[in-house]
RNA sequence: CGGGGCGUAGCGCAGCCUGGUAGCGCACCACCUUUGGGAGGUGGCGGUCGUGGGUUCAAAUCCCACCGCCCCGACCA
């Protein structure tokens, strides 16, 4: 936590303030930074730009890192792992890659107490070491597609970081694959975005998303081409929750990444790589969250329900237990807070903080009259409930909330997406949103001296436009994390 | 790197201008009363005042240098 900043906690000494954090309205950043600090979730660390992820944050990304995975084997893809320390040769060899990433890098030049004769480079990402040994493994089209992916860290240098959003280490994804055709290659690429990405983004954070080709000031460097999923957040922002390059065969001529093909030719393999990173983390914070803390879908929430003794008397303590159970039988993320030397009040607030999509609160009153009362985090409705019928009911609540929290965020994309035809109105639209307009219209420098981008390139559909297609486009503009 | 701000207890801050016993709120510990939306009382623990130097009988306070952090601008998942 910085020094020189304070939380409303500090405003009126003595007193607690009305409200557990600054109102988004009145400082969105702030907003953002207090519910990250009092939802538990991180923390700097101590050299600027690291960040310490605490249980209840690592919760949420292990829970990602789940249902991701999963996808990606779905698609066809195997994990493996390669190593955080790459030669310096290796990043120079792809000219655009080097002098793209040039800027992030951290170098190491001691070990052991000597000065090494080559610089090692901490990973910024894994292109270069993966393709020197692809080009060792691959041998025959016979083998194609390869697909790997490996959970890892990566360190880019980060003059103006941000917990999860923007920091010099972090936690990510990366996918590497070789195909046979540029067909192939794109097609996996597509594949990765829709129905890997977007679809966890879309199903798992209920976040729904924009596709889109990036510029070419903002694609990766070295590839041919990016594709990426853009989210607004509840300030309007844009984020870019995560990309999928297409690499053509640049890395595969420097790293002489061949394979023999059906004529017996020796051939270069088409290559895609594709991440996403504990950013997301980030974009559930922002795309969900309300002046109360966070608010957690259930399908990737690390707790789905907690249940509350409000007390232990009249036997509230043995019901709260014993619906924890049942919850935790029929499979539910359940967490039993018997806490009851904590006022009820100070327990509610910290498990709104930290956004539990369901509270069943169990105590004296609801016990005699055999029921328990269901909050939902979402709406901050009250219900009463039979406790023989609380299980069905809280699992019926949770696809309600889940539901529920998409449907939110995808009129807040479809209410501030508006359609503009000048560079002016376009810079108008990105403060409170999204603006979309012919690419041709729009002018990047003129935008960006405005703080306004373009996110992305769609086709006039909607659909995502080929690496080399320019004309017909439309540009989604906006302002950027 | 350019501009602005700030370093005093775990966190948030006052004290500094006008040198002289280091304070407040929260948190934490103990006990008692409490508990259906941030509980109250009483007692307690906790600080090399960012670092180094200088001025002075005396420095958190004045002077110099350095370090660190935060915010705003040029890059990124």
């Amino acid at each position: 936590m910085g020094r020189g900043r304070r939380g409303p906690a500090a405003t009126v000494p003595g007193k607690m303030p009305k409200s557990v954090l600054t109102p988004q309205a009145e400082d969105y950043p702030r907003w953002y930074q207090e519910v990250v600090a009092k939802a538990e979730m991180a923390e700097n660390g101590p050299v600027r730009g690291t960040m310490v992820v605490r249980p209840y944050g690592y919760a949420i990304w292990e829970r990602m890192q789940a249902e991701l995975d999963a996808r990606i084997k779905a698609a066809g893809a195997r994990n493996a792992y390669f190593p955080l320390f790459i030669p310096e040769s290796y990043l120079k060899r792809e000219a655009e890659h080097v002098e793209g990433f040039s800027p992030e890098l951290a170098v190491v030049t001691h070990g052991g107490g000597k000065e090494l004769e080559e610089p090692i480079v901490v990973r910024p990402t894994s292109e270069t070491v993966i393709n020197a040994y692809f080009s060792k493994w691959l041998q025959s089209y016979r083998e194609l597609p390869l697909l790997l992916n490996q959970w890892c860290n990566v360190v880019r240098w980060e003059l103006r970081p941000r917990l999860f959003l923007r920091t010099t280490e972090f936690l990510w994804q990366e996918g590497h694959t070789c195909h046979a055709t540029s067909e192939d290659a794109r097609a996996c690429c597509l594949h990765i975005l829709h129905d890997v990405y977007e679809s966890f983004m879309v199903e798992q954070l209920a976040v729904p998303v924009l596709t889109g080709r990036k510029t070419d000031a903002e694609k990766f460097a070295g590839a041919d081409a990016s594709y990426t999923c853009e989210g607004m957040m509840g300030d309007g922002k844009a984020l870019q929750m995560g990309t999928s390059h297409l690499l053509g065969q640049n890395f595969a001529r420097v790293f002489d990444t061949m394979f023999l093909n059906e004529e017996g030719e020796r051939e270069y393999a088409w290559q895609t790589s594709w991440g996403v990173s504990t950013r997301l983390v980030g974009a559930l914070i922002m795309a969900h969250g309300d002046d109360s803390g966070l608010r957690v879908p259930p399908n990737i929430a690390p707790v789905q329900v907690v249940v509350l003794a409000v007390r232990d008397e009249g036997g509230a303590g043995e019901a709260a237990a014993s619906v924890a159970r049942q919850l935790a039988d029929r499979g539910v993320r359940v967490e039993l807070d018997s806490r009851t030397d904590t006022s009820f009040g100070r327990r509610v607030i910290d498990w709104e903080l930290k956004g539990v999509p369901l509270r069943v609160e169990v105590g004296p009153r609801d016990v005699a009259a055999g029921e328990a009362t269901l909050a939902r985090r979402d709406d901050g409705t009250k219900q009463s409930v039979p406790l023989a019928a609380l299980v069905e009911r809280a699992q019926s609540l949770l696809a309600d909330i889940q539901s529920g929290l998409l449907d939110e965020a995808r009129r807040r994309l479809d209410s501030r997406l508006v359609d503009v035809s000048s560079v002016e109105e376009a810079i108008e639209a990105s403060q409170s949103g999204f603006a979309r307009m012919e690419w041709d219209d729009a002018d990047e420098a003129a935008l960006n001296a405005a703080g306004v981008s373009v996110r992305c390139l769609v086709r006039a559909d909607g659909t995502v436009p080929d690496p080399e297609e320019r004309s017909e486009l439309r540009a989604v503009v906006g302002r950027a994390y």
